[in-house]
DNA sequence: GTCCAGGGCCTAC
DNA sequence: GTAGGCCATGGA
């Protein structure tokens, strides 16, 4: 385990020198990270995108205005995004948990400990472990690894770990093998998904992957 | 026409 | 505790 660490930091640069600093998350603020993040559960990201431009059109892409859009219409504007019914629903439950702990502004949160806010997140209705990671780190930048199905399959592309995994089992792997750092964790995750998105949809991977050199680097050195 | 995508909830066993 | 069904659109 001693080598894990400088290995899987090792993987990260040589992604970030492959696909260039990422900018997660794709939103201009805190709360149209948090949409997205609902939006995205299981869904491609280009219907997300879709879904976000109705709702900036609508100019509902405030957590009042939102609150304020009728149920129907709401329903009408995320419909690109797939399972509708359930993702406005979704949206709705997570706005009146940010008015309720702070108004909409996240950053009256600065004080509220991860584990209280991650613990508050997992009794929103629609908000699981997955999503709620992704609103931690990516609005309120807390030092959280998002595991996802990206993450999950970059890392077995890799041969870092087995599926057998649980979601947990994942992050303590992932946040143990690296230094606690917010920064770190936006972009790798970001890595992976980028991985993912463009050369690890074979398995194993082909011998042509532009990537194999960085997954063997990753069995090497764990290895030695 | 078929498959898949940046989950989560509920039910049955 | 876990496996399976369900939710739904749009692009490849």
């Amino acid at each position: 385990m001693e080598s894990t660490k400088p290995a899987l930091l090792d993987i990260y640069y040589r992604l970030l020198t492959r696909f260039g600093h990422q900018g997660w998350w794709p939103g201009d603020t805190p709360f149209e990270v948090i949409v997205g993040a609902v939006l995205t559960q299981r869904t491609a990201w280009t219907n997300v995108e879709q879904a976000i431009g109705n709702l900036k059109t609508a100019g509902a892409l405030t957590p009042r205005r939102m609150l304020k859009l009728h149920p129907m219409t709401m329903r009408k504007l995320v419909r690109p995004a797939g399972y509708y019914n359930q993702k406005a629903q979704r949206l709705r439950a997570v706005t009146r948990w940010l008015m309720a702990q702070c108004e909409g502004d996240v950053g009256k949160l600065a004080d509220v400990p991860t584990e209280t806010l991650r613990g508050e997140l997992l009794m929103v209705n629609g908000i699981g472990p997955e999503t709620a990671d992704s609103i931690l780190l990516y609005a309120f930048g807390r030092p959280i690894f998002v595991v996802d199905a990206y993450t999950a399959r970059a890392l077995e592309r890799i041969g870092l770990i087995k599926t057998a995994m649980s979601y947990h089992q994942f992050q303590s792997f992932l946040e143990g093998c690296l230094p606690r750092d917010g920064e770190l964790f936006n972009d790798f995750h970001a890595q992976f998904v980028a991985l993912g998105k463009n050369y690890c949809r074979n398995k194993p991977l082909c011998k042509a992957c532009p990537v194999r050199d960085i997954c063997e680097t990753g069995k090497r050195k764990l290895s030695s």
